[in-house]
DNA sequence: ATGTAC
């Protein structure tokens, strides 16, 4: 309805604007990375009116981005990006998402696909399905002792290492070291412990996932080396986040600002965009609340590895499970404190990826030279791909790139068109071997329900935000 | 995304 009616002015190759003059409550312009077709996919739902919306938040500085990836989603759109300024500024759980710390984790194996056979391929598949817990509200997670939960809502993956629970250099792998500093067990309500206290090591139902691959082709050579990735190798993607304990977060932090609103004096074109100023009791409560469902995601993502490992040595032995490195972590649904041009602000990403440049200080320093690993998980069934953040994120999108295909089919679409068992069978044809928990869920992730991966990343690499470094395509898949 | 509706 509104999209019709959006004024957009193309700024260059890569780059639309809507002007903040387009409506009297916008703040700051929106603009939009994509190319033609994408956009036309784009100005299909309602992604672009609520990017405006989000440039009428206060404190709100220089303009609101759209990833290529866009998508409507509560309040904020999947794939936006919004800076707040911290005294100014208002922190918002929908400008996060409700799957807080939703991201990706990449594991190289010192195998190639073409080594490991068919037989092989089905056990491995086999054991990770029953290593792995998968589907919603389904436990099965590391058992955890009294104060422990709280332990890895304040420090992450870190405390699993010391119980025994994957190394050091995975925990060093991570995006800020699988750690947001500030975390506040006692923000996070029992309710939310409580739904998180045995998923700790479970990857949940909707788009995660954990995915045998191989690395079909390698487009940044020195980049590839530098991350140890080389063409046929095996890897494993991981794709979850912090289950019913980030959920319930949200939940209760929308809520909370939603009754404060008021007070606060902030007007808001949709009550989904509820929010607190970043200096206020609750906007601090809920960033020490985030920070720790952040910690819990790193720290389940982590475990999920901890038990991949261990599918993997049960089926090609201790020495290939200990071999088998972490790349890198990244989160795409969280807000950082950053600074740019000297200022500092709250940079919310909600299905964007951090993706910093070379010799960004905040890169392992392995990886400096090449800039900041990035996974870009695509759709079931087709191809995800390994980028590297480039120097235009800082200049351009307040460090950030894409994180997906992008959702172009509701859920509800998705399963008038195929049926789960009907998608497993294509799957197979085509070599892809699938465990799924749930026909249904299955089915709302068919393929044709989301953009093309490839054109996404395509864009982003134009757009001077991130460079693609490796194609990796599926071998099995894990779901729930 | 989510004990897919407190």
């Amino acid at each position: 309805m509104a999209t019709a009616t959006v004024s957009l002015h193309r700024i260059d190759a890569t780059t639309w604007e809507i002007p903040a003059s387009a409506r009297p409550d916008m703040r700051v312009p929106a603009r939009i990375i994509a190319d033609g077709e994408l956009l036309a996919e784009i100005r299909g739902d309602e992604s672009l009116v609520q990017l405006q919306n989000v440039a009428t938040l206060p404190g709100v500085v220089d303009a609101v981005i759209a990833m290529p990836d866009i998508h409507q989603g509560y309040g904020f759109p999947v794939g936006g990006v919004a800076a707040m300024d911290v005294e100014e500024g208002v922190v918002s759980p929908g400008g996060v998402g409700y799957d807080i710390n939703c991201g990706v984790r990449l594991l190289a194996l010192p195998l190639d696909a073409d080594e490991l056979g068919a037989e092989r391929k089905e056990r491995l598949m086999d054991e990770l399905f029953a290593r792995v817990p998968v589907g919603t509200g389904r436990g099965g997670g590391v058992p955890l002792r009294p104060g422990e939960l709280e332990a890895v809502l304040r420090e992450g993956p870190r405390v699993l290492v010391d119980k025994g629970i994957g190394r050091d250099d995975d925990v060093e792998h991570c995006e800020s070291r699988g750690r947001i500093e500030g975390a506040d067990p006692a923000a996070v309500s029992q309710r939310a412990r409580e739904r998180g206290h045995d998923q700790l090591g479970t990857v949940g139902s909707g788009n995660h996932f954990v995915e045998l691959q191989r690395v079909e082709r390698v487009v940044g050579e020195q980049a590839a080396a530098t991350l140890g990735l080389r063409e046929g190798q095996l890897t494993v993607l991981i794709h979850s986040g912090s289950r019913g304990l980030g959920h319930q977060v949200c939940t209760d932090y929308v809520r909370k600002m939603d009754a404060m609103l008021a007070r606060y004096g902030i007007r808001l074109p949709d009550r989904q965009l509820s929010c607190a100023p970043i200096r206020s009791p609750e906007g601090r409560a809920y960033l020490a609340a985030m920070a720790a469902a952040a910690n819990f995601a790193w720290a389940n993502r982590h475990a999920i590895a901890a038990r991949v490992r261990e599918a993997i040595a049960r089926v090609l032995g201790r020495e290939v499970a200990a071999a088998t490195q972490t790349v890198y972590d990244v989160a795409h649904n969280v807000a950082k404190f950053e600074a740019y041009a000297e200022r500092r602000v709250l940079v919310h990403r909600k299905g964007a990826t951090r993706a910093f440049p070379a010799g960004s200080p905040e890169i392992p320093e392995r990886y400096r030279s090449c800039g900041q690993p990035v996974f870009i998980p695509g759709s079931m069934g087709t191809a995800s791909w390994v980028l590297v953040g480039a120097p235009g994120s800082v200049e351009r999108t307040f460090g950030t790139t894409c994180h997906g295909a992008g959702r172009r089919l509701s859920r509800t679409r998705a399963r008038k068109q195929i049926h789960g068992r009907e998608l497993e069978r294509q799957l197979a044809a085509r070599g892809i071997a699938v465990r799924a928990a749930s026909a249904r869920g299955l089915a709302e992730e068919a393929p044709f329900a989301y953009k093309e991966v490839d054109k996404v990343v395509e864009v982003v690499e134009r757009a001077g935000i991130a460079r693609r470094v490796v194609r990796l395509v599926p071998v099995g898949v894990i779901k729930g």
